[in-house]
DNA sequence: GTTTGACCTAGAGCGAAGTCTAGATTCTAC
DNA sequence: GTAGAATCTAGACTTCGCTCTAGGTCAAAC
């Protein structure tokens, strides 16, 4: 049940670079010390797996290395520190959500932009470009 | 009507640092070369904080220092490419719907890890949580 | 007229998040 | 048993987007 993978075989099921994976390990990102073979090569196993999928998708909402640290930091630590954990991912939401109705924002004024181009391309209405080269 | 500012005026009304308005100069993202005063300082007027303020929603939404380049220097180069800026905006704003539902997603998992979270802190169940250190 | 603050240029430095290199070792397939 | 792929460690390097420093000059208030 606890198949074992390397860390190429983990970098193809989470996307990361081996790379990225070695560093996440320096950075102490898992959840536990990698072990290492007889040999010294690093051995994975699924928990690993489903952790840096949850990982990608804090880090791909904008989360920071080092706060990745703290909530892993968290974990690891074990049990009765779940409200902190909680805190923590509020926090995190808070932060994406606020982060998608900037890009809404951003998003009217450059849709905003887009159709008066449009219209300009199509029928040679000038009003809100700039001009060639403004002023004197 | 061509009131002039100083580099500081514009920082407060852009919000952006006086380093940063130098450097944007020297990226080359104004839509002119900025003139100077007798003494040698910087002089803008409201068209160059207009200017600045949509970078700003630009930059916001993610567009690289590079892509703002190649847009101020089409607007730069006068009419006769509007449809290349139209092109331009497109693209960054297709990108823009694209971060938001990827930004979506992440929601949603963050959001069901928040919910799983919240029952535990509540009523001490534990489906969903990480063990304290899994595996041996 | 001097002090204080804003501004100038050129260029170095920084934090984030990896990526890449070198040189050695291990593992897999023939 | 050997060739080639994958992995190992340690540490240097890269890119982005500014920020900061040094060593001055300019301007506004008193």
């Amino acid at each position: 049940m606890a198949e074992s993978l390397s860390i190429g075989d983990v970098a193809a099921a989470t996307g990361l670079s081996v790379h990225a994976l070695r560093f996440f390990e320096r950075e102490r990102l898992f959840l536990r010390g990698i072990p290492r073979s007889a040999g010294g090569h690093r051995v994975y196993d699924a928990a690993d797996v489903e952790w840096l999928l949850l990982c990608n998708r804090l880090r791909e909402s904008g989360m920071p290395i080092a706060t990745l640290k703290r909530f892993a930091a968290l974990v690891r630590s074990g049990p009765g520190n779940e409200p902190d954990r909680l805190e923590l991912l509020r926090e995190h939401e808070r932060g994406v959500r606020a982060r998608i109705a900037e890009l809404t924002a951003c998003l009217e004024v450059i849709h905003g932009k887009v159709t008066v181009y449009e219209r300009h391309v199509e029928d040679g209405t000038a009003a809100g470009l700039w001009a060639p080269v403004p002023s004197s």
